[in-house]
DNA sequence: ATGGCTTTCTTCATACGCGTATTATAGTCC
DNA sequence: GGACTATAATACGCGTATGAAGAAAGCCAT
């Protein structure tokens, strides 16, 4: 992401969003030592998942967001060697994005690094404050769409 | 923005990310039913509580982000009319932003569209709730700095 | 005063997201 | 079988972020 939103102050909308760009930027940093981001390892988390492989389309879909996206980040990560396309059996109109070994290792490297990143921010949190944030997530995610009249 | 980071289960990083995607992209349709996005009222909030201008350099300062990102807003800021760059007359290295009446009136209608996200947002939150994510967001933005070696 | 650092802004390359064509292939219906 | 429609990927334009490198102006010290 990378938010931009400076303000703070108080617990609004600005605050939040200001604090998950710095976990975000903080996460990243950490990935960026092995060569990732985190879309990039949210593209190969999804495909390694699979089974190794996914219709771009697919993919799009389990990273929700648009098809268009998904094309450019694969272009990324073929470009670093990560994943390949090649034509899928069944579908002439689809390709798949395929991980290759580098792809896989990287993976590994950067879900280690996900994990200590994730394990230095949330371990600051008591878990009163991890079972209240998941609670103000859910009511944040849901309350946009109660109110979408 | 738009952070893509879909998974989300439980409350880790990955759920504060999309939580925090889902809620800007919430913020930022309000504001682009009056022509403006979060970047955008941010700069000029900037401006306007400095008293109307401020050299590239000072608003780049204050938005917490890099100079070459302040250019391109206030390019586009420029092309929509709501701020104007001119020389100035302290140093002629510098250049100021400067708020025009369509700025300021953009303004106005930008945070009450702001403000109405904002309650429509955190009103689905209890006064704990708020107090417990006051505590959590300055918990997870500090952290980062302690555990920093 | 001139030569060398610093500061200010801009430009360029890159990454990531969106939406909207456009193109190729598949499937369907007359 | 040929036209129509649905779907897959891509191309393109744009907004927003970063960082590196350049140009212009100011400042300082010899």
């Amino acid at each position: 992401m990378g938010s931009s939103v400076a303000d703070c102050r108080g617990a609004g909308v600005l605050a939040l969003l200001h604090a998950a760009g710095a976990v975000e930027t903080f996460v990243d940093a950490k990935l960026s030592a092995v060569g990732l981001s985190l879309p990039k390892l949210a593209a190969l988390d999804r495909l390694i998942r699979a089974g190794g492989s996914l219709p771009l389309g697919q993919l799009a879909e389990r990273l929700a967001c648009v098809r268009s996206n998904v094309t450019q980040l694969v272009d990324r990560l073929d470009a670093d060697g990560l994943v390949t396309r090649e034509p899928d059996p069944n579908d002439r109109r689809s390709r798949l994005a395929v991980v290759t070994e580098a792809g896989r290792l990287a993976y590994e490297k950067g879900s280690r690094a996900h994990l200590e990143a994730e394990r230095r921010l949330f371990g600051a949190l008591s878990s009163e404050d991890s079972a209240s944030l998941a609670v103000i997530i859910e009511k944040l995610t849901t309350a946009r769409l109660t109110t979408h009249d």
